[in-house]
DNA sequence: CTGCATTATCGTATTTTTACGATAAAGGAA
DNA sequence: TTCCTTTATCGTAAAAATACGATAATGCAG
């Protein structure tokens, strides 16, 4: 039922939602040098990437698993390595989206 | 002492840090919300957010106050309440800094 | 002054995130 | 096959974030 009292709750379309979760992802220093560090070494394995940051490497596996949840980077099994990237469609979007707040 | 075993960390700038914090600020549903609702309506007091969303006044608060800290937005007291408002001069930067990413 | 309206902060319970060691899974080399 | 390398996942402990009610603190009206 319908009354005068219903919360008007300012809802996040889809597209809000992606991207305020790939916010989310970016907003972790870590998840940012990694983010950081694919931009400038494309086509890099996990273990570079733990080489380069002071965490284990669960550690770093389990915020690379945040930034392919959120899109933003994707990886492909390669031998017994993953090689990790970042997924440019992903990134051109959300900067569209970035620039279009407000 | 050093060696050559040194870990080459991939440090963050201080922009980059920045950038983070604000990342970490917009990843959140109620404070993008919060971030749109502001964008849309300039100078509102706390009342009319907290209205708007399904949250507490303390809960609300407490999410104005990561906003505030990241620098996206300021508040100004006005009389008994708080008026807020988007920073410009910080979402353009941010903006800005999203752009140069990559 | 007293009362009302508004909002920040405190204290706290719950949930989520973060980090790590240990383990499993899977591919390649010998 | 047996090793070695690589990485994801599991289990878990510690830290941080989230949400709320209760309580200040502040300004204004009467």
């Amino acid at each position: 039922m319908i009354t005068t009292h219903d919360i008007k709750t300012y809802q996040l379309t889809a597209d809000e939602e992606r991207v305020t979760l790939m916010m989310k992802a970016l907003g972790h220093p870590a998840r940012m040098q990694i983010f950081r560090y694919l931009s400038e070494n494309p086509q890099c394995i996990t273990g570079d990437i733990v080489e380069v940051l002071p965490l284990a490497q669960a550690t770093v596996s389990q915020h690379l698993k945040v930034l392919r949840e959120s899109g933003l980077i994707c990886g492909t099994i390669e031998g017994p390595a993953t090689c990790y990237c970042l997924c440019d469609e992903a990134v051109t979007w959300f900067k569209e989206q970035v620039g279009a707040l407000i």
